[in-house]
DNA sequence: TAAGTTCCGTAC
DNA sequence: GACGTACGGAACTTAA
């Protein structure tokens, strides 16, 4: 096997195949049958190991031994597994098919005429030592003990078949109270039933591990056995002593066995999936296979980015200036900065130094010191750049070709973060330099080309080029700009909300009859529902829901509870917005956000410090804050945003015509889907069928449930089912798109949405029914808001594009999901009105066309 | 005291 | 528990 230096090699399983059959059968009731009749509970027992080693351990390198003899223990005693010589038929009928089962795994069977399994292992077990492999001994054989020291463990199993537990020499002595080694001496005074071999009478686990804790072994007993109180145990011991003597002997494994097998070549088994889930069904081992689906998935994960063979690469560094990368020579350049270091108690060192590292895979690491990050970037040139996170440089290169944390996003966009050292690791990369950025600078480089051929692999590409990294700038400069707050007016406004959060406050503990923190859901929660005894409703994992719905359906009960909602919305507002916002503000008074390119698992950007992609709108205070983001003097606000996005798409990729034709006729979607679903014209409606029909329409985007319907539209379970089976009835082709969304998700363990994202949804797997039910949502969901998210990026690099071709002044300030909205001057607004309509409407050729909605204004509220 | 969790609410 | 994606403030809990 490829092993790195110094690497210890990957633990061997050496899994004594009878015992765990035997167990298996044992263990398991026998009414477990395939629909044919067929007995499985031991093949069921025994694929049920499997997995679980394969789940808690990986593909590790397994071999499986099977008896063929009794290692000539028969001619020291005829009793020797006296009671195990009848096989249960109903066992006989599967005993042929457990060889097959391990092949499937990818593993190996062997047996070796004339022994016993465990002393094949024994001798396996020896040879792996030998070769420094660390060798886990699989069995239900308590034998087997004896084989543990360091490097070999022992997993037995208990109580049902896959529980298990693991045991090293520190384990043994704990369990048992005697080492390893003395197992056989154990065993030869115990004796062991389920081997028929006798030891002594009258001593089980407590005397002989105290015997042997004062004798050392089994001859120092017997050799001592004047010593030895009570008189009964003294006899038996003495009368038995050659009985105890024949026992050890029967419980020492034979280590010499006579193997040829290269563990070397073992070493690199792999699971035959295809064969694999043809043996589990054939046996109808539903169960299992769904556990076994979900291992191999994360076997895969973890053997992707474990590669065979990988050396750690070391590497001199030179100090140099940010100019000497014209020295460096190779392709593609690979650039890592990170900013001065802020000491502790100061603002700003005196002479900030940003640090920086280039590396362009040649012999060595080019790293040194700059005043400012643009300095690397400058001296880069239109040379191809690489970077892990470019965005982050603060300067762009002009010719970034390659970003690792972007692309490990796109590789598996629903993990929490994509530090490099992790991902390095992940896949095997070592790398030693004297200095830790120009370490970096490697492992950037070297994760980069393990990358693009997974990136290539699953058709990532053209997303990654064409998608992601021209976004990589866009988002950038986005940032730099940033959007203008009118502080002022803002500070007007927080003042007479604060002003009116006070008297509410007021107000609310005049009526409740005491002062509390209004802040607390918990305290409220008291004062409300026990003190005032208003009706509870949910409750939370803590205590009583205070939420927005639950205030909403006591309303009526007591004057308290409008206050409390008021005083909810505006202390919300005030502490997330009024309070927050203006410490953003930058020296040029423009708050600069930053957006998050691989946060959010549908693709989506997300938005931080401050997060300008959730200001209010709905409410008339929310709409005031709203109207304090302003154009700078002299310019205007232009939004621009797409109508019904996610709708379209859905028509789109349902190719569900009657949806299609709503969008078509240009009709307001929900009224028309009222209408379809009520079957009534538009001007019978009500206005709370409409309602409804918007929240089915949102519902099915993410993924509808009858009970989440239930619980927006306060209908019962039942309603919202018979509601939704209409609608699904009105658009059969979204009922269809939803069930392809979720079998391809359980047939590949992903989705991909019209662009070749993807989403792994290992949800789709889990055994709780809960989550697996997340998990169809989420195929649903993620493949719609996916898409819609895809586009909007096509179309943030495509209208950014082209206002810069066209030589306008108006920019890009920010991008709420399916808005942009820019910034530029009054005089030029119509036509960039004009090109970005063009780009946003162009960014994706679909059925039903994309449609935007534009509106231009001195603030963001009246822009809308 | 710091870090993490829960509740809640804002946006799309 | 409970229809998707986010971020973040305050209260509260837990660890050190």
């Amino acid at each position: 096997m490829a092993q790195g230096n110094g690497d210890v090699p990957r633990e061997l399983f050496l899994i004594d195949g009878n015992s765990l059959a035997y167990r298996a059968f044992f263990a398991l009731p026998e009414s477990i049958s395939t629909s044919d009749g067929r007995p499985t509970n031991a093949i069921f027992g025994f694929a049920s190991m499997l997995v679980k080693i394969l789940a808690d351990y990986g593909q590790v390198p397994t071999i499986v031994v099977w008896d063929a003899g009794m290692s000539g223990r028969k001619e020291i005693s005829a009793d020797y597994k006296a009671q195990r010589s009848s096989r249960p038929d109903l066992l006989k009928l599967q005993w042929p098919h457990l060889r097959p089962l391990v092949e499937a795994f990818g593993y190996r069977n062997i047996s070796v005429e004339g022994f016993e399994a465990d002393d094949v292992i024994a001798a396996l077990t020896e040879q792996a030592k030998e070769r420094g492999i660390p060798v886990m001994v699989v069995t239900g054989d308590r034998d087997a003990y004896q084989l543990v020291t360091d490097g070999v463990r022992i997993m037995t199993t208990s109580r049902g078949i896959t529980d298990t537990k693991v045991y090293d020499t520190q384990g043994v002595i704990d369990r048992y109270g005697i080492a390893p080694d003395k197992v056989p001496d154990f065993i030869g005074l115990k004796g062991d039933t389920s081997d028929n071999i006798p030891g002594v009478p009258g001593i089980g686990d407590k005397t002989a591990a105290e015997l042997l804790q004062k004798f050392g072994d089994l001859e120092g007993v017997l050799a001592n056995v004047e010593q030895i109180s009570g008189a009964k145990r003294k006899q038996n011991l003495i009368e038995h002593a050659d009985a105890a003597r024949l026992s050890k002997q029967l419980a020492t494994m034979v280590r010499d066995v006579p193997i040829d097998i290269d563990l070397e070549v073992e070493l690199n088994a792999r699971p035959d999936r295809a064969n694999l889930r043809a043996v589990f069904r054939d046996w109808e081992l539903r169960d299992p296979l769904r556990r076994l689906e979900e291992a191999l998935e994360a076997a895969e994960l973890e053997a992707i980015p474990r590669p065979e063979a990988q050396d750690t690469l070391t590497l001199p560094t030179k100090e140099g200036r940010p100019a000497d990368v014209a020295r460096l020579h190779g392709e593609e350049l690979v650039l890592v900065a990170t900013p001065p270091e802020v000491p502790e108690g100061e603002l700003l060192p005196r002479e900030p130094k940003w640090h920086f590292a280039a590396y362009a895979g040649g012999g060595y690491v080019l790293k040194g010191e700059m005043q400012d990050p643009k300095e690397i970037v400058e001296a880069a040139g239109d040379r191809p750049v690489i970077a892990h996170d470019a965005k982050a440089l603060t300067e762009v290169p002009d010719n970034l070709i390659f970003d690792t944390e972007v692309a490990a996003y796109l590789l598996d966009p629903a993990r929490r973060g994509y530090p490099l050292d992790e991902i390095a690791e992940e896949r095997g990369i070592a790398v030693e330099t004297d200095d830790p950025l120009a370490t970096t600078a490697v492992l950037v480089k070297l994760v980069a080309d393990r990358q693009r051929p997974q990136i290539a692999e699953r058709g990532l590409t053209g997303l990654l080029n064409d998608i992601e990294l021209p976004l990589v700038r866009v988002l950038r400069e986005t940032e730099k700009r940033g959007i203008k707050l009118d502080t002022p007016k803002l500070e007007t406004v927080s003042t007479r909300i604060k002003a009116d959060v006070a008297t509410l406050e007021r107000e609310i503990w005049d009526l409740a009859g005491e002062e509390f923190v209004l802040g607390s859901p918990q305290q409220l929660g008291v004062i409300l529902f026990e003190k005032l005894g208003l009706s509870r409703k949910r409750r939370g994992k803590t205590g009583y829901s205070t939420d927005a719905r639950v205030l909403q359906a006591i309303r009526d009960e007591h004057e308290i509870i409008p206050k409390i909602e008021r005083h909810r919305e505006l202390s919300k507002l005030a502490q997330t917005y009024l309070d927050a916002l203006p410490n953003w503000v930058g020296e040029d008074g423009r708050l600069h956000t930053t957006f998050e390119q691989v946060t959010a698992a549908t693709g989506r950007l997300s938005s931080v410090n401050p997060n300008l992609q959730n200001i209010p709108i709905r409410t008339e205070t929310g709409r005031e804050i709203r109207a304090c983001f302003i154009a700078e003097p002299g310019n205007v606000l232009l939004s621009v945003d797409y109508s019904q996005v996610e709708l379209r798409v859905l028509a789109h990729i349902a190719n569900e015509q009657v949806l299609r034709d709503i969008f078509l006729r240009g009709e307001d979607v929900h009224t028309e889907t009222a209408s379809a679903v009520f079957e009534l014209p538009p001007e019978q409606l009500d206005v709370g069928m409409r309602s409804k029909a918007k929240m089915v329409n949102y519902g099915i985007v993410y993924g509808l449930s009858a009970y989440g319907l239930a619980d927006r539209l306060r209908i019962a379970q039942e309603e919202a089912q018979e509601f939704i089976d209409r609608y699904l009835e009105r658009f059969p082709a979204v009922a269809q798109f939803m069930k392809d969304a979720v079998t391809q998700a359980e047939e590949t363990g992903y989705v991909s949405t019209l662009f070749g994202r993807r989403r792994q949804i290992p949800e789709i797997r889990a055994r709780n029914w809960q989550t697996r039910k997340l998990g169809e949502r989420l195929a649903v969901n993620t493949v719609i808001q996916g898409t819609a998210a895809d586009i909007i990026k096509v179309a943030m690099v495509r209208a950014s594009d082209a206002l810069a071709a066209a030589n306008l002044d108006t920019h890009v300030i920010l991008q709420i999901h399916d808005e942009l909205l820019f910034e530029g001057p009054p005089e030029e607004v119509e036509q960039a009105k004009e090109i970005v309509t063009r780009e946003m409407v162009g960014a994706a050729e679909m059925d039903p066309p994309l449609a935007v909605d534009a509106g231009v204004g001195e603030n963001w509220l009246a822009a809308k």
